[in-house]
DNA sequence: TGATCACTTCGAAAGTCATCAAACTATTCG
DNA sequence: CGAATAGTTTGATGACTTTCGAAGTGATCA
């Protein structure tokens, strides 16, 4: 209905990549990603030790990632791993057409 | 050198966008340019007049969008003016690449 | 079973944000 | 000049955010 998506969701994926460490995270996942063959997301654990936040602070910004339809998240076994959602990556792009 | 541009122009911009007003302001810019040639930005006060707070509060998102780098602000006579920067735009959905 | 690793939840401290009313500046118009 | 319109600045307030440490959960391993 509207011409460039709904403006709410828009709003939440945007909060979403507005904290440096959740972008740096959010940026993480998409490099993972590059080569679709090899990709099975992103260990947290890794994210945990690369960033110089606590756990806790990490597990939040996931969720806000999770929370605005951003990434996928998904437990495997002992580890958590994300993905990136492409269907809402094409629809920011689209936003900026 | 960043792959994908200057994360903290990132965030700004992202943060600048995560606010349902300012992100309705920032539409309207973008829905006013259409028409390069006829465009001439769009009127302040038009937003003013379309948004259901206050003008103290209008400035202050001008101000952050501005300064995110996401518009042009520029008084002509009474009326301030504002144009989309199409330059971050186009940063924009680089990222979503 | 007990230990360990990988998180998550809770509660709190410190900081940031959105909004408003009141008072201010700038420009035009009569 | 004086009034009106357009917008900004200031200061306050309530709400939300980021982050942490401590304690909790779930899965695997010895």
């Amino acid at each position: 209905m509207t011409p460039r998506g709904d403006a709410d969701a828009l709003t939440k994926a945007f909060k979403a990549l507005s904290n440096p460490n959740r972008l740096r995270i959010y940026q993480e996942l998409v490099d993972q990603q590059i080569d679709p063959l090899t990709n099975s997301g992103c260990k947290l654990v890794d994210v945990i030790n690369s960033l110089k936040i606590g756990a806790p602070t990490i597990s939040h910004h996931v969720k806000e990632l999770a929370n605005a339809d951003l990434i996928r998240v998904e437990r495997q076994g002992r580890f958590v791993t994300c993905h990136v959602n492409d269907a809402m990556r094409d629809e920011l792009r689209g936003f900026f057409r």
